[in-house]
DNA sequence: TTGTAAGCGTTATCAA
DNA sequence: TTGATAACGCTTACAA
């Protein structure tokens, strides 16, 4: 065979190297399992054995091997491994983008946890679209990912379909629904947002306004309206709907929400609940320029608990989240299921109200 | 052959699984690419051509086979296809952490530009260890990876020498330095650096302080750190050792290093040059506490330009770089060389100095 | 335009 | 403990 490896042999090779009907052999210049075998005078199951079953082989074999795979500057070929075995070694993360931190820190936590065990992570980003999550999630199947993560339910159910098709053991992160078909790792948005507006309510609260992330298609968000909206109205109280804005999780809508707001006729709202701390900050900061003062005019909460988020002046109350700890949890469970442990049906990862200096009692 | 989607067979077959001296079939439920060629009643070429030389094969049979491959829920294996062909269709990147945005954000632009051209990203993350980048980049290339991105050059030598004794495409990212031996796509740290202190200068300071990331290990800092040294020099200036101060790009940092730059005795500085902007934020904050007025008595400098860093009180001088791009550039850079079009050396991206409140004339 | 069959680099079964 | 070899799921050179 006209291996690079092979010892000098004569120029009639080439022609040898053409089976009678098959195709030449390729000369890629990279040595495989095989010139390794050679080299150490051992057969290819034995290189196998060295690096899967190290301890059936003896140690002076082993050694020979090793030696010729350094030589040769040989390691394991992934598709080739994966091929032959059922194991890929890869797990795939389905997130909406890397430009929101919440969601990096998870990839970071899953990429992580994976590498301790010797598992590389396939990232595929959605942009909210629940086309491209399914597409994505299809390419990470002709993969052979072991396990995937997606972020949140709301996905075709073609999706979850053809992960139970391929059986392949999946978690959806981020959100927590009690009676969500799916194991779940992640916190309860309802809850979360419920628990705000309680703080709120509290202060003597009763006109709201809303400004979060859009919904459609998104349903950690869905669940923070509904948990605002179930509260409000077990105390008999409602959001206007020309209270309740919808735009990117950035400072400039907070900046203009609070304007557009504050331009409306009729009455004012005396808390603004925002969907992150960015736009939470937005408000903040475009509260100070028009000069309204906080709290004691309005009250403001974000969601996130970003670093700046204890330096504003005021602070800002928010909610702390801990997305790095949901990507580890949710990569130790997806490795409990590979190893075949009985599975949880998924975790509630807590969060804690930072009560801070923009939430107070209501002045009005 | 016992396939789960063949049609019902004698008990006998599963006798006949075996074959004389081989292992037994595995039996997946997974439907495979010759099912599809024998559901459609045809060669396991044509079902390959349909999906890679589509239009090398008949209407009439392209159907067919599409049509079985539906019913069969079939979608080609990539570990085959790999092992079959010379493409993996993935390419992966090296990124320090995922927990800092300029990271993440060019790790969205490569993924985004790849995605387009149907190639999957594996990330690995070598949280500032040149240890970890080696291991990552070698499992990388067992993956078979067509192309590679790196974070900077400060990486052991056989990270490279593996790259390029793969003959795998890779390109240093978010540094750019003349000379590099590598295809550099980033900005220049250095010349951006000594922008910052011209600008400095400029306003008349001659006592600066630079409160930065570590530099062990991370070549874009260290380049940072001699660009302004090396802009002060040329003014006969230097940065005295108690005014240098390395630690986490955090606001805590930043807040911590003015105290301590404070309460040194002898000299205090006029100007801080800050790593990123975190940290400047972190100095900005403190002043208000320290009740030093900004920047009337002390000029603060960032970098990266976050949306924060427009919205404070005074606004932040700090630089612009367009990660995300940095991010797209590096993979239309990798794509091209897969195409084998003419390399170019790499990119320099520009940098644009935000002038702003935090800078002023030296009081002193 | 379509079919045949070797070959991609491993692993795993069975026999020695 | 080690070796021989089929099989993994696909692509591709060549023949038809």
């Amino acid at each position: 065979m006209p291996r690079s490896s092979d010892p000098p042999a004569p120029a009639a090779v080439t022609a040898a190297a053409r089976s009678p009907t098959g195709r030449a052999r390729r000369n890629t210049g990279r040595s495989v399992l095989s010139d390794v075998a050679k080299l150490a005078g051992v057969s290819t199951a034995t290189v196998s054995r060295v690096y899967n079953e190290p301890d059936k082989v003896s140690a002076n074999v082993r050694e020979r091997v090793e030696q010729a795979a350094l030589t040769l500057n040989w390691f394991p070929n992934a598709a080739g491994r994966a091929l032959a075995s059922t194991r890929s070694h890869i797990a795939g993360i389905i997130i909406p983008t890397l430009d929101d931190q919440v969601f990096a820190s998870q990839v970071s936590g899953m990429q992580a946890a994976f590498a301790a065990r010797d598992i590389t992570l396939f990232l595929g980003c959605s942009n909210y679209d629940p086309a491209q999550a399914l597409v994505q999630v299809r390419a990470m199947l002709a993969r052979g990912v072991e396990a995937m993560a997606v972020v949140g339910e709301a996905h075709p159910a073609e999706l979850f379909d053809a992960l139970r098709l391929y059986r392949v053991p999946y978690a959806v992160t981020y959100a927590y629904r009690e009676g969500s078909p799916h194991d779940c790792i992640g916190f309860d948005n309802h809850a979360a947002y419920a628990e705000i507006t309680e703080h709120l309510i509290g202060f003597g609260h009763r006109s709201f306004a809303v400004c979060i992330q859009p919904t459609r298609d998104n349903d950690r968000v869905q669940a923070r309206v509904a948990g605002i909206r179930s509260t409000l109205e077990r105390h008999g109280l409602a959001v206007r709907p020309e209270h309740m804005l919808e735009g990117a999780s950035t400072i400039a809508f907070g900046r203009a929400s609070l304007r557009a707001l504050w331009q409306l006729p009729g009455e004012r709202p005396t808390a603004i609940i925002c969907g992150n701390d960015h736009i939470a900050l937005g408000v903040l900061r475009e509260a100070e320029e028009l000069g309204i003062a906080i709290p004691a005019q309005l009250s403001v909460t974000g969601f996130d608990d970003l670093a700046m988020s204890r330096e504003t002046r005021p602070t800002l109350t928010t909610m702390r989240v801990d997305t790095y700890e949901i990507g580890q949890l949710a990569a130790r469970h997806l490795l409990d299921a590979l190893d075949g442990k009985p599975a949880r049906k998924g975790y509630r990862v807590p969060v804690a109200l930072q009560a801070r200096e923009s939430t107070g009692p209501c002045a009005a």
